[in-house]
DNA sequence: ATAATGAGTTCTAAAATAGAACCTATATTT
DNA sequence: AAATATAGGTTCTATTTTAGAACTCATTAT
């Protein structure tokens, strides 16, 4: 599979794999949520090459995810923002954040936290139902196939998946 | 930057990358979540090469994402399970999903539904705080860097980096 | 005896990434 | 005036990763 065959894809998640399936377009985006928005200020900070850096920077634009606007002319010089796209990216970086400090421990200290804009207190991130308040995990939640037509793919037979797709709890 | 060197980095969101920053391994995930357990299975739904999938489910097992126990003799044979590491991955999935549904559109029908345990009604998942209830996004929550001791790294200057870290809603 | 299943491993070719040097335009320092 | 610095890239070769297909091995089914 290529690169770009995900941005296609029916799955939300292979689209989102689309813009972040590598290994370095997540540390920009963090970057950017830090403040940082200068090709040169990204390229310093996270080590990347220039190469790769300007074309991640155009495929975050293309995706809609940043912007590139002016902020001088003579000589004319853009900067790289969040859009709104963008910045509704703050809940899973702060998910996946919040995971990975629980299940990839490190004896090096964080590099940084995330505070509420009132007040400056550091957050505990849960994921709820906007609706019903009740918590969103493994233990509440079921991932479930939705049937599809289509034929040709050899051993996909939802609902269940192998023998059981059924218990993940218990696996 | 190699694939592993990512591992002990600091950031908690750069040793993520180190585990789902590729094209694929979101997606051997979403498959587990979906009840997938072995070799053949995710190899056929996924279209993944027979190499590089197993390269991934011995780096999700080293990780500690994935357990690979066996679950028949003559011929011996292994499938793949999420640890309690990899159940607690599942809020980032959704909140990850729900990014992309709203941002990355599709015409495609959606090939999968998050449903409560319980009453089977579809998720509408939202980052809050444990403590205080309140929604986390980008309007009521900042990222910033604690300050770190180390003379080598030209150009970074937290609090404040670029001309101003600070306002990040207003980008 | 032959084919099928399940879980890989081993090849070669193609694609992506690393690392360094180079380019352009302007501004500042010597 | 000439040299150096700043900012934002592009171009090049070498290395690493990934794709794609074929092959292995042990056992069971036909």
């Amino acid at each position: 599979m290529k690169w770009h065959d995900l941005n296609d894809n029916a799955c939300p998640l292979a689209r989102a794999m689309g813009v972040i399936g590598d290994r370095w377009t997540l540390l920009i985006l963090r970057e950017c949520f830090l403040g940082v928005r200068r090709f040169d200020s990204f390229q310093k900070r996270l080590g990347v090459t220039r190469h790769l850096l300007a074309e991640r920077l155009k495929r975050l634009e293309t995706m809609g995810v940043l912007e590139r606007r002016p902020y001088q002319e003579r000589p004319l010089r853009h900067e790289y923002r969040l859009t709104a796209s963008g910045k509704e990216f703050a809940p899973v970086m702060l998910a996946m954040q919040d995971w990975a400090r629980k299940n990839l421990p490190s004896t090096e200290p964080i590099p940084f936290r995330f505070v509420t804009r009132d007040g400056g207190q550091e957050v505990d991130p849960v994921l709820t139902d906007r609706i019903s308040g009740q918590v969103l995990d493994h233990r509440s939640v079921l991932m479930v196939p939705k049937s599809q037509r289509h034929d040709d793919t050899a051993g996909v037979s939802p609902p269940s998946a192998d023998q059981n797709a059924q218990d993940l709890s218990a696996g």
